[in-house]
This record gives structure tokens, C-alpha cells and sequence, in this order.
DNA sequence: TATTTTAATTGATCACCGTCTAATTTCGCA
DNA sequence: TGCGAAATTAGACGGTGATCAATTAAAATA
């Protein structure tokens, strides 16, 4: 998936690289579509233990390097990045027992941090706050990478992300760093 | 497309429907990556011209009508809608000539209105400012209609998408209509 | 160890797909 | 009417996801 991303991820072609005939992969995982839950949710997982190990290193600005490992992880691993938003389960199925957890450590990492910085009294409004401001990086994210921001001659996606996730913050009356205006 | 999503739209199928060869589909597209991006061309101008027709009704608040129709048109039209970030162009193929400039249509709408709100020292900035508003609306869509937010709890996607926009344009200095907190 | 039971693995088969080419049909115009 | 150009076609090619009866390997039992 990382080489040749979803489009031209097939099934065959693991089988051949690992060894084994068709049959055992679907043997394993059910169908095509739980193979990809799996690698996407494994993905999910790389994805918060990049931005955990971020955070780990000094920093003044904890929101800002949120921000920056979002757009970073996704440029650096973008076949696996676009997999996870390109696949969509089929209507009549639901996502397999255990792997909404998995992924939903990703956003657990942003209700923290987006907690630490609210005032005690607006903790409790982390988890929607901080939902809402994965969804604004996120479209930020996406128009940098398929290069919708390209064609309108934007520059900077990764600075107005980091923008708007201050203005959003700010206005819930959070308290951190000031921006660097460069 | 529109009937059967991206993952299961077929040039096959198409000539089949309209009572040709797949050859002639072939001879007047030329791939099968210009045949989507015809089709989502046309997609973008359908979209912009239904922002617009929302505009042209009477409403106290016209960002609020441009967040709300750009939720309402991509769930109106999921299948349309995601074939148009789920396409991506090959790397060595560029967006043929004249394509990008009908689907910037829909940006234009955007530019437009939020300079309207804008003090005028600062209405230069609304094409920035703009583009980085669709990217915040663009996550808030995806996420609603992907299911993200539903699996992590979310009810009100749209009402969030709306309250960001505010914000960063507030944070711009722009004079728009109290928020219903209804 | 010899035998039986269970688990793992295979690959041929099916109905599709995008792409391409040679051959054919249709059309516009002299 | 005849001809050259344009439009259209069928079919081949190498792929795809999915299936499942048959086979092989492993484990459990005697």
C-alpha cells in the first residue's frame, strides 16, 4: 500500500510478495475490504505514535506541533495516508469489533492536548472542540496534498491551518504561546 | 456515476448505458482519467451554480448558506461528491487545459462573499482567507459523511463547521449576523 | 510409531476491468 | 455516385476481486 497506494493496491500482489496464494489472504482476512480495515487501522496507529514522539521533544508550542505532524505524517507516508480516506466500507457493513478503538487513539492524543491549554472551567468541551479542529486541519491537509490549494495559487496551506486552529482556540479562551508572525 | 459511486464506475458500463463501444468512450476522452475529470467538472459547476441558487434567496446570514449548501450538496450528491476527491490525477498527467478554471468557479462564489463581510482596508485577504474557509467546511463535510464523526460521537457536524468559520472571520474583523445559539 | 483428525494452503475458475488495435461502418462533400 | 475522412466496433490482452473443492501440512490420538 505504501508503494503503489490504493488505487493500485491489490490483493494478488501481497499474496506474491509474501508468499502465499490468494486464497490464504482471504482466508485470513474475510474479504478485501477487511485486509484494507486492517492495514488502514495499523496506519492509524503509526499515525498517533508519530505524533506522540513529537510531542516528546521540547517544544513551546505542544497545538502547533499537532498541527505540523498532521500535515508532516501525511506528506511523508501519503499512499497510506489518502488509503485510509479513499477506502469507504460498503453500506451493509460495519466496522469490525475492536478496530474503532484502535483508531480512535488518534483523536484521544488531540482531546488531550487541546484540553491542557482551555481554561479548567471549558475542559469538558475538549472532546467536540477538538474533534472540530482535527476536521479543519484535516481539510487543510487534504487540499495541500491533492493539490487543490496549488491550483489557487495558496502557498502556505500549513500556516493557515495553524491559524485558524489558534483563532478556534483563542475564541474558547485558550491560553497559549503567541503566534509566530515570522 | 452518480448512481453506482467511484469504486464501481465502469467506462464499460457507461458505453453500455448510452449504446456504445467502449472504444468510442475511449476515442473521445481519450482515458479513463479524462473521463472522470469531465465528469467532475461537471460536478464542481453543478456545485457552484447550487451555491449560488441558494444565495439567490433571501437570507439574513450568506455564510451561513455557503456552509449549509456545501454540506447539503455533497449529501444530496454523495456519490458525485466523493468521486471528486477520491479521483487523483497521475503524476505524470496534468489537469487538461481549461478544466481548472471551471472548477476555480466554485471558489470564486466563496471569495466573493467573504470579502462582502470583510472591513474593505481588508478585503485583499479574502482569497486566502476564503480558501482556507472551504478547507475548514471541506474536513467538517468529510468527516460528517464518512462516518468520522459519528464513530467518535459527534451529532452536530454542520453546527461546528459554521461556529469555525464565524470565529476565524470574526478574528479577521468581519461584520456578519449574531450566531443562532438556539 | 501409526493413524486419524484438524488446520492451513492452493490455484483453477468466474465475471469483471482499462487499454489498445485492426477492421469495419458511416458520413460529408465533390 | 464515389471517395476520403471520421466515427465506431469487436475482440484480444493482461489485469482485478472473489470463490471453493481439492490438496497438503500439522497436531492429536491410539
Amino acid at each position: 500500500m505504501a508503494e503503489v497506494g490504493f488505487a493500485r493496491f491489490s490483493a494478488r500482489e501481497v499474496a506474491k510478495r509474501i508468499g502465499y496464494a490468494v486464497g490464504t489472504l482471504y482466508n485470513v482476512f474475510g474479504s478485501y475490504d477487511r485486509l484494507i480495515v486492517a492495514i488502514n487501522t495499523r496506519t492509524f496507529e503509526q499515525w498517533a505514535a508519530y505524533l506522540e514522539d513529537r510531542l516528546a521533544q521540547p517544544s513551546t508550542d505542544r497545538i502547533a506541533a499537532l498541527v505540523e505532524g498532521y500535515f508532516s505524517f501525511a506528506a511523508e507516508h501519503m499512499p497510506l495516508w489518502t488509503a485510509i480516506y479513499d477506502h469507504r466500507l460498503p453500506p451493509d457493513m460495519a466496522m469490525p469489533e475492536g478496530f474503532a478503538a484502535r483508531r480512535g487513539a488518534l483523536t484521544d492524543v488531540v482531546v488531550r492536548e487541546v484540553a491542557a491549554v482551555l481554561p479548567v472551567q471549558l475542559r469538558d468541551r475538549a472532546p467536540r472542540l477538538a474533534r472540530s479542529l482535527v476536521a479543519t486541519v484535516h481539510g487543510h491537509c487534504t487540499f495541500a496534498l491533492n493539490g487543490s490549494f496549488a491550483l489557487l495559487g495558496e502557498t502556505a496551506p500549513l500556516d493557515m491551518a495553524i491559524a485558524r486552529v489558534r483563532e478556534s482556540l483563542a475564541a474558547s479562551g485558550a491560553s497559549m504561546p503567541l503566534a509566530d508572525t515570522g
